[in-house]
DNA sequence: ATGAAAGCGCTAACAG
DNA sequence: CTGTTAGCGCTTTCAT
């Protein structure tokens, strides 16, 4: 690197202490004209930026936010994150996006690794597997997305979330209403999205007089790597004539299954939705979740509780949208 | 906040001075056994964690990248942006994710960004809009992806690309293989790909002894909001039986329109490949790139740079795979 | 093996 | 309106 253009390099320019060209900077109500223009000249001729660093430094804040998410390549988190930036970088805030692929050890690595740069907030998808994180983050301002905050966590922080348990009865009711006699699920239990959505599904059967069979329903794990043999196994044992998929990974994993053992004739539903979805042979029923405007959301959130620390915790659900096709 | 653990409190606990706490962080062999005990104890029990800002100021590296692409909504730029996390979060280095939309200004103004926080490199995906890169980054390293370099940067810096040109021509050459006898082209005209692309396919159609005629050829907007007009004016016109789409996201829109006005008889062919291009009722002919492992790639070649500032400029090119569906 | 002191680039009292 | 000074938290000579 070149040395980088200081702030006394500018105020020897100009003629001026470096306090004045500081304040330049930040409060040009107190120069007078003709100083800023010799400081402004000053800056424009040596090209002069402010270190971001030493401004954080100073000010204990570094117009950085952490997104803790668990995975970039799932669509629904990408989403969220452009959401995100979009807001961010209108507020002049920087995003650092993490993936913990529902590790508990990479979630606790990047938060630590955070708090060590000072983040001046973080949104976090929590993998659930921690039950205190005030206690990691000391009294950084946290906003949940997607995921519950649990036990000690529960009320201490905002949350931007939608209604799991009504979106996938939702989505079942349909599949009912269209025809289907046997629902089978299969969903991720992880954090509390999974138990939630399997919620709504045991109520839309009840809701129809469908009796709930245990075997009726496979937990998956988050990999997906096993995904693929518990819905063959379920298709195969059950005789089912439709399935619920917790989400999209989940759903893309049955789609080739399908294709691979030929099976022409499944009614399919899914939480969360995907443009892509259309052009798919089977009418796939699906709860489309409001990503991006999670994404705004949540940092609006956070910058609210940036400017007032102790206001009241909020709560915010997000409406979901059924998709039928 | 609440305040945060210094080197001073630790220095106090432990009845040293700072630079000996300072020491066992970074040179413990210079420091007995005992005292290094008593310090980590005492970072223990006040739970210190080193600010990173300090840090960066002190050492003049921030352990921190930027990657600037065109949008993380792109599934291609997804997983390239995965493969750069992964790679970086093994060095213990943070990345801040830019997403330009190919405006140039908002280029600019991330550019700026990530040279006020003096990031230690910059990963470019670039709009093709600046001729001089090197102007706006002083001297810090820059990877470009994706897109060559143009201008005075041409031989400046490391690249990591693939071979459009070649990868069209299979894609289209595969085509016509299956037996396509008007093959139409739609591209997004940005940067170097759309060029690189246009050649493959012109070279494709010229290698099967097809006539080349410029009405065949439509140029995108990148956003894609003129996709679907451009897309059936070309077949309604030209009664194409063949479709060559420049990126995922012109396929996606191309499908919408084949959907919409019913049009089931069409070859597509396209360059870049997704996981659900296998459940379209299309059998998709795909130019599949190793997006994960350009990442990869990208960050280690900047690793290399920074490690090695003198060293020559590489230029790597990764392999395509055609994809006959 | 350890400490004192300077300084990274910037901002904010405090004086004048 | 402007300058002087101290200090954010850390690392690194230079002494001892």
């Amino acid at each position: 690197m070149s040395k980088q253009v200081t702030i006394k390099q500018i105020a020897q320019y100009a003629g001026v202490s470096e306090a004045t060209v500081s304040r330049v900077l930040n409060q040009p109500e107190l120069v007078s004209k003709q100083t800023i223009q010799k400081v402004k000249d000053g800056m424009d001729e040596l090209q002069y930026r402010p270190s971001a660093l030493a401004q954080s430094m100073r000010n204990h804040t570094t117009k950085t936010i952490g997104v803790v998410i668990s995975n970039v390549l799932n669509p629904f988190f990408t989403t969220l994150v452009r959401g995100i930036e979009d807001a961010a970088t209108k507020r002049g805030y920087s995003v650092i996006v993490c993936n913990t692929d529902e590790n508990p050890d990479k979630e606790q690595r990047y938060i630590n690794m955070l708090v060590d740069h000072q983040a001046d907030g973080i949104i976090l998808a929590s993998t659930g597997n921690h039950a205190n994180y005030h206690s990691m983050v000391n009294d950084m301002p946290l906003v949940f997305i997607d995921r519950m905050p649990q036990g000690k966590d529960a009320n201490l922080y905002d949350t931007v979330l939608v209604d799991n348990e009504k979106g996938s009865f939702n989505a079942v009711d349909a599949l009912i209403k269209q025809g289907a006699t046997r629902v089978n699920a299969i969903v991720s239990p992880v954090a509390t999205t999974g138990t939630e959505r399997l919620n709504g599904f045991r109520k839309a059967l009840t809701a129809h007089d469908f009796p709930i069979r245990e075997q009726d329903i496979a937990l998956d794990d988050y990999l997906g790597q096993h995904t693929a043999e518990l819905a063959l196994n379920l298709i195969q044992t059950n005789q089912c004539d439709a399935l619920f998929c917790g989400n999209n990974v989940i759903l893309m994993n049955v789609l080739k299954v399908l294709k691979e053992w030929q099976i022409g004739d499944m009614k399919l539903a899914v939480f969360d939705d995907q443009p892509w979805f259309d052009f798919v042979q089977y009418p796939i029923i699906s709860v489309d979740q409001p990503a991006y405007l999670i994404g705004t959301k949540a940092f609006i959130t956070l910058m609210d509780r940036l400017a007032n620390p102790d206001r009241p915790v909020t709560h915010d659900i997000v409406r979901t949208k059924l998709v039928i096709r």
